[in-house]
DNA sequence: ATGAAAGCGCTAACAT
DNA sequence: ATGTTAGCGCTTTCAT
């Protein structure tokens, strides 16, 4: 590979010469310009972003924390995060931390000791004090932890009342909900979301917890189905979950959604594939993926933030595990 | 951050032991050793990557070349590749191509100029001289492209045979295989078992092409089930094709398996999650990726590949869309 | 056993 | 307008 030194003799002038020509920066005569460019040409230089980095401290390379890119809610959003930082000229290292600190710890560490220039982090593990403490623009995804780091969420409990609310327009007497891990504020505020609706209702109402998994979801909801039959609606915290539902009651021989109507929460592209399809809580992962990313290149940048923390609407998806109208 | 002479000035030493005490070679004191030690310890020192990587030119990162993380199929190879990459402290940075060349030339670009040490190619686009050229560790990932580059696939066509003759043996008379665009070569080679075993059971057939994807799949499904009504049995070239299929069933008001059976090919987590579930031809996905990942280490470690090529057998995954015994 | 110094490829301050 | 050079943080050869 050819070097700047290459260039700098092929073209008969001096490595800062071409530098300049490079970053176009300083004065340069059209005809210096001319005898670098055709150099650069002839022997395919590129320059050397290692180097580059080197000087720099800055690598142009992003990182996305997350739990699992296996889980199916995250690979759209990678590829949102992508699409940006590619239009951007970064390049993007997804860690999958499965939630285990030690992990996250160690990625952000071989991160850092590559320069990179900002992270995305979409996962509930390190404390605000040991991501500030990092000295590296930051976003946090899918969950605020102080003032300080700017934020890109959904509005998790306007969304469970969207849900609840209309499992009850459409008849539901007594609703289920399987509400995620308690430690995850995401799945607490979706489960305030349910109460806020079921207790102004006044609607019977169970609630299960359970991971964000599809077997552990269809068990909790097999075994409450079992000791309240009456149930004829259940709101689960995310899609996955909802799948562990639809297996459940398919199991019973409960058809949805005459006997029992559902309603997950995320809008992965799982929801439409499955049959019936499921209505959900979509949230705009997309829009989240690609709005935490500008944010994060905006700071990079050092470009001001006018806003430091955006809550995204979510939208009742209405498809067929729900009566319709 | 703390660089190699902040920790030789504190230890009271130079930088080349500091240097011999971080890669363990060459002479050193048991004093200097463990001055250099603590002197680590109190200034929390990491060596920085980009230092070394502009030393050695090489950089401990691995490209994944795909054509899109959204595509079922790919997040767990993903995942696979990074946990054996994890291990051998190796990070992994996944290129999105959407089967753009230009995208696919850039990203390979720009991964070349930060000293990435191999790539693991999953994509259609480039020639075996332009990989080739790159001068760079490569693994080839569900294709084979020329005898040099190192391989992992599936036996895509004892697969294809597998599914065919099981719908056979599950008494479907007329079957209709959706094959995948001509030009990959994965997809000819399960239209080529598929024909293998229609021919010599005379089974009747028809063949229709398709994108991987859902809604086209289920358009063409849609059109050759109103052409042949007769059609018993679907034999698509992906799982995802299969989706489309069961859409296409489900609104013609069929019943699967009762009137119609289905068969996907892949294996991915969303045949499980589907009610019915997936019968599939399943790949070993995840053993494609760390066997894909660990030969594109032994090559940059210079170990001998006693084997360039590997090939996985497929497994029938009997699950709900078709009669089962 | 340890240190001084060159060099990896690039940028930018300084000199001319 | 252009060149010389120090330095980014590290490794390694060569002295000592």
């Amino acid at each position: 590979m050819a070097t700047i030194k290459d260039v700098a003799k092929h073209a008969n002038v001096s490595v800062a010469t071409v530098s300049r020509y490079l970053n176009k920066k300083g004065y340069l005569s059209k005809e210096a310009e001319q005898k670098v460019k055709e150099a650069i040409g002839a022997l395919n230089y590129k320059p050397n972003s290692v180097a580059r980095s080197l000087y720099h401290k800055t690598s142009k390379m992003l990182g996305l924390v997350i739990p699992d890119i296996t889980n199916p809610f995250f690979p759209e959003l990678a590829r949102a995060v992508e699409d940006v930082a590619l239009t951007y000229g970064y390049t993007v290292v997804i860690c999958n931390t499965d939630e285990d600190i030690d992990k996250e710890k160690h990625y952000i560490e071989a991160l850092k000791s590559k320069y990179v220039d900002g992270l995305i982090i979409a996962t509930h593990e390190l404390s605000e004090k040991d991501y500030l403490d990092l000295g590296i623009p930051l976003v946090m995804l899918d969950r605020t932890i102080g003032e300080a780091i700017p934020s890109v969420r959904s509005n998790n409990r306007e969304g469970a009342k969207l849900g609840t609310k209309y499992l009850i327009e459409q008849g539901c007497q007594f609703i289920a909900h399987v509400r995620g891990p308690l430690t995850i504020k995401t799945a607490y505020d979706r489960y305030l979301g349910f109460k806020d609706v079921v207790d102004q209702h006044q609607t019977r109402h169970e609630i299960v917890e359970s991971a964000f998994d599809i077997d552990e979801s269809k068990q909790k909801i097999l075994k409450i189905l079992n000791e309240y039959p009456e149930i004829d609606g259940i709101f689960t915290s995310s899609d996955v979950m909802a799948v562990g539902a639809l297996k459940a009651t398919q199991s019973l021989g409960l058809h949805v959604p005459e006997d029992i109507q559902i309603i997950g929460f995320d809008g992965i592209p799982l929801g439409e594939m499955l049959i019936p399809s499921l209505t959900t809580i979509s949230q705009s992962i997309y829009k989240m993926g690609t709005l935490a990313c500008r944010l994060l290149i905006k700071q990079i940048e050092k470009k001001p933030l006018e806003e430091l923390h955006f809550v995204l609407e979510t939208e009742l998806k209405i498809r067929e595990t729900t009566r319709g109208e």
